[in-house]
Parts: structure tokens; sequence; C-alpha cells
DNA sequence: ATAGTTAACGTAATTAGTACGTTAATAAAA
DNA sequence: TTTTATTAACGTACTAATTACGTTAACTAT
């Protein structure tokens, strides 16, 4: 059964994710439009989102968007803003481009967001590909369609405050990683320097970081232990540490 | 010039108020409706809101529906959360309510929510009046209309996290208040006593606490130092000040 | 072997936070 | 006029957290 759009309202994603040096952000092609399709096929980027559904969810569209993108159903989502002003779709072409998706005179959309942070190894190449979607450095993200800049700049707003009160940045890590490997997150998503041997103090007291006996391999200097994260533990814990972290 | 509602869109505000010695919420009377009318015409209670027009801005919404209650258009306003399941308005008089207010046949609306927080004496009783609008103690909200029970749960976590965050309640206030007022209400949001020596020593540390030389009058002890709340340090201050204060 | 690189442990000094005691100023009661 | 009740306002010792460092260990590449 097809489900109509409400025309007035959509659900967009900012995806976060992090290659171990930068924090990047998923963006996929908007299509040009039929008459400026002339040679390639490369569009005007934007973030994942769509219209919803007359009977959807609002946790259920934005998880939709993330599965189609990354196969994985079960990734937190955080809901973050919603940007509603009447003239934030500027351009006549993205108006068009969201006519021409619907099939449905569209006026003024007011659109819900989500954030989430993707373990960049989750997000298949193929995948991301055949969606021509791409992560980009969140610092490039400038010239998206719609008010997407403004979208992902917010986003990124938040999940800096959000890491400040409570440390939950796991889900950006791979399944194994190093002190280093956390401590280069929190600095770059932070923007801001730690001692590491202070950073390794404070970081070790939490009760959901599990030691394990595994290396790191293929480095040319001493290895480093991994570590991983416990959900269930974390899950017990988040509330007492939640606040005032680093 | 009549403006169009878009049924599928409304704005609702959770004002918060303190009267030194309770948070409390300004809730008005959802009318009930012609048939049940029969003898008095005190209906079931809920949060200010309306559907929001075609061509409006969401945060000129939330203010115009503080203006009509508060008289004060200046009032910082805060968006939380949006609830916009499709089945959140479970009771059938809740949506023929609506549809009796605009005319239009409602399916499912999705509701962008915002907090503010309001000096109680700014709020003139003749105009809550009029508006058939009461203050009412924030534990005392239960019951109320479509989901606002939740909605003022949700808004109430939000305005503590806050707080927690950073110190900016003085809205809260009047504008001359002694350091216990201060002290009361945040014992009353955040749920928890403070000692008040220490309380007294943290809280004096902030530039845009200033202290006057006028007295507390009127009490049978000896009265105490009046403080106000000086803006234009506020806002050069609180980005420094903003994070990990009580 | 040696140089280069990052890992991992430790400690003194500083700063912030907590838990208290004490005196001061006022109004009302005795 | 003294006493009592009540809250204001100041101060200080103790404890916990944070910061700023030094040092040694384990590995690779030359």
């Amino acid at each position: 059964m097809e489900q109509a759009y409400i025309p007035h309202l959509s659900v967009d994603c900012v995806l976060f994710g992090f290659d171990e040096k930068q924090l990047k952000v998923l963006v996929v092609e908007r299509d040009r439009l039929q008459e400026e399709d002339a040679k390639y096929h490369s569009g005007l980027l934007k973030i994942p989102g769509r219209l919803l559904f007359e009977e959807e969810y609002l946790e259920d569209a934005a998880s939709s968007i993330i599965e189609e993108l990354i196969g994985n159903e079960s990734i937190p989502l955080q809901q973050f803003q919603v940007f509603g002003n009447p003239n934030r779709i500027k351009s006549p072409n993205d108006l068009l481009w969201l006519e021409s998706q619907t099939k449905l005179p569209i006026k003024r959309v007011v659109t819900i967001c989500f954030y989430a942070l993707i373990k960049i190894t989750d997000a298949l190449t193929s995948t991301l590909n055949s969606h021509r979607a791409k992560w980009i450095p969140i610092n490039e993200a400038r010239g998206l369609a719609f008010d997407h800049d403004e979208i992902v700049r917010e986003a990124y707003q938040h999940l800096k405050k959000e890491l400040t009160a409570s440390p939950l940045e796991f889900n950006l890590l791979p399944t194994y990683f190093t002190l280093n490997n956390l401590q280069a997150l929190y600095e770059v998503i932070l923007d801001q320097q730690f001692d590491n041997r202070n950073f390794r103090k404070k970081i070790l007291k939490l009760p959901y970081l599990i030691e394990t006996n595994k290396m790191e391999t293929n480095v040319n200097h001493r290895p480093a232990k991994l570590y991983c994260f416990n959900e269930e533990l974390y899950q017990k814990n988040k509330r007492e540490m939640s606040l005032f972290f680093l």
C-alpha cells in the first residue's frame, strides 16, 4: 500500500561519523532537475531526509532514512530542532525538486531534525554509492541544498553540548578502540586539547569502558591495549554519570 | 486578513512561573463541547497553544500565544521538543474540540513545543481571567487534555537540565530579589537542597548578579539585601559560564 | 644497537567543593 | 527595656577534584 505524504512535514537526519581523524557528516546528492541535467549526474548535496507519511511516527521516519543508508536499524536518534520558517526554502530549484519527488504542490515544509552517531565502518560503500551518499568532513559541509548548512551547524552544536554533559559517543568508534582513539574523538568534537595522562585517568573511571586483552596491531610503535564499550553497564550508569563530565 | 491554519501543525507553550514557594505552569481551560456544557463553563485544562498559520514563523506563533496571555512580547522562548505520534490525540473530544475551533477536518497534529520563564507578577490577573487561564503547581498538572501531561513533564526535564548547565533563570524572579529567593528557586526546580553559605559563595561569583543598596521590607527578621540581574553582563558572560554550574 | 614513536604509570601542587561554627540585624513578645 | 525568634551574612578547616608535570616501557625501522 502506498502511503500519502503530508506536504507540510519532513524529517531530516544529520548522521555523524568519525574516521579516527575527522568528524564527518553523511550527505546525499540532490538530483539535478531534468532540464539542467546535461552532462553528469552529480547534483547539489543535501542531508538525508524526506516528507513524512500521514500515519508515520517521527522516529520511524528517521529510522527508515538511516536504515536505508546504513543498514542498521537500532541506532539511537536524537531529535534536536525543528526548522520551519515559512521562507526556509529559498531556492526555486529546491522547491521544484521537492514537487518532482512527491508529485504534490509544496508551499512550505517544516522539518523535524534528528542526529545520530554512526560507526563509519557500518556504512557499506556499495550501499552508500547506490544512494549516491558520501561522508564529508563537517567543516566542508557548505553550500548544501535548502537550509541544510544551518541544520548541520546546529546539530553539531547539540552534539558538542551533549558530549560535554555526558560521555556517550562510543557509537562513533569501532567496536575495539584505543584510549587515544577515544581522546582524538573528544578533541575533534569539542575542538579542544586534553592532557593525555589526565584524560586517561578520567575516562577510565567510567564503569562501562571495558579493558580487553586485545592489542593494537600494525603500528610502528608500542601497541596500545584495545578497549570496548559495555552497553548494558552504560544503560545502568548513564543517569548518574550524565552531568558534568569533561 | 484572515490567515489559514495548517491542519497538521500546532505550537504549544509551557509557561513556567515561580511564586517564591512553588514552581507553577500556566494552563487554560479547554472549552467543554456544546453538548456536555450543561451547568458550568469550567472545562478540561490544557497548556496554551494553537494551530500554526500558513505563513507564520514558529517563534512568532509561540510569542503571540504568550503575548496574549501575559502581555509581554520579549520573553525568551526555548523550543524543546516535537510531539507528533500519529495517535497522540487519544480523546475523541479533544479532536472534536480542535475541529470546532478550526472548522477544519483534523487527522493528526504534530505540535512543536516551546517553554518560557515568566515573572509571575507580569501576568495580570484580569488578563488571565479573561482567557480562563491560571497558574497551577507543576506537580498538580495531571489530567490535562491531549498529551499535555507528557509535554509538561518533558518541558520540566528540559528546564532542569538547562538550569544545571547554566544559571539563567532570573526571569522567574521579580526584578529585585534576595539571595534566599534565588536559592529557593534553585531548590524547587532542581528538587535539591543547598547549603545556604556555600550557595551564596558560589552564586556571588556570577558577574551579572548585581548587589543593590535596596533592602527587603516588611519582614519580621533581619532584612536581606536585594539583588538584581544585569542582562547585558549576562549576554557577555553566558558563553563561558554556561557549563557546569551547580 | 640506536633512534623514533607512542603507551602507561605516578605524584606534587593547585583549585574547587563541602561541612560546619559564629555573629549581626530586625520585629515581636514578655 | 530586655528577651526571643528568625533570617542574614561572614569565615574557616577539611576533603575531593583537577591540573601540570616527570619517568619508564614496549614496539618498529634503520
